[in-house]
DNA sequence: GCGAATTGACGAAGACCTTCGTATATTCAG
DNA sequence: CTGAATATACGAAGGTCTTCGTCAATTCGC
């Protein structure tokens, strides 16, 4: 029995970098330090060895056999966001949703299409309701 | 110039106390304690220590004129959420509320009175936008 | 008042997170 | 081929989070 139970929840310094490899898909260690650089103080190894955590921990994955090796996320953005998303209603909205999506949309401006979205998911869900 | 910059966001486990504290208002580590319980195996000295630590940081008030001392959260519910959500929005979402208001909705079942709620917000919002 | 129970302060251990220096391996230009 | 640049591995330091044991102070029951 290993202590492999699912996809854990990345921490803050994972999160920026899944952030750059979701954008770019497969990707070098280089690369993810340049697009990091630009948004924060880091140095290379630093991304590296956080890196080969994520990677022992199941969070990416990783090509050894071309140098340099190439790395991508173990699981789709959406994955991970419903993950962070179902973790915050737990410890922090006693599990209500609606509450949480309140907060959310009255917190900044929303695009239009966003805005119509949730209209239609609105309308599917109290279709159900009945 | 001291570290205080407003608020930082609560840790797992201050939130945990958090939630007990919300609830019950002003109350004891005693109280907190047991509430606790119930939910997670916690030892009393290790809910002191929090929630001695959390009034040095700032997110508990106390009164030690009385024994036992008195403990309450130095700001609401409502607030701290606010703070989680924008953390969450920045770190994951790409700040876009609309994407991460449509994840928590469709992750579960929320009340009639929420989603009715919501819609009369969306209909706040988009009466803005034109 | 006195012993027992409760409360409170404190230090420290262990886990994890984050960063970085250094050593080794590989690749590339010339 | 050889030196320079790049890539990879690794260990360890410093920080925070979480838990807990211990001891002193206070309160309570009788």
């Amino acid at each position: 029995m290993s202590k492999n139970e699912g996809p854990r929840r990345p921490t803050e310094a994972e999160l920026s970098i899944l952030d750059v490899i979701w954008e770019r898909g497969r990707t070098t260690v280089r690369q993810v330090f340049l697009d990091l650089k630009e948004r924060q103080e880091v140095g290379y190894t630093t991304v590296l060895k956080l890196m080969q955590i994520m990677t022992e921990k199941g969070l990416l994955e990783r090509d050894t056999s071309v140098r340099p090796q190439l790395f991508w996320a173990s699981h789709p953005r959406k994955q991970t966001q419903s993950l962070l998303v179902r973790d915050l209603l737990d410890r922090a909205f006693d599990g209500s949703p609606g509450s949480l999506a309140l907060q959310a949309l009255s917190l900044r401006k929303s695009s239009p299409e966003e805005l119509l979205e949730i209209r239609k998911l609105l309308d599917r869900l109290e279709e159900e309701q009945r």
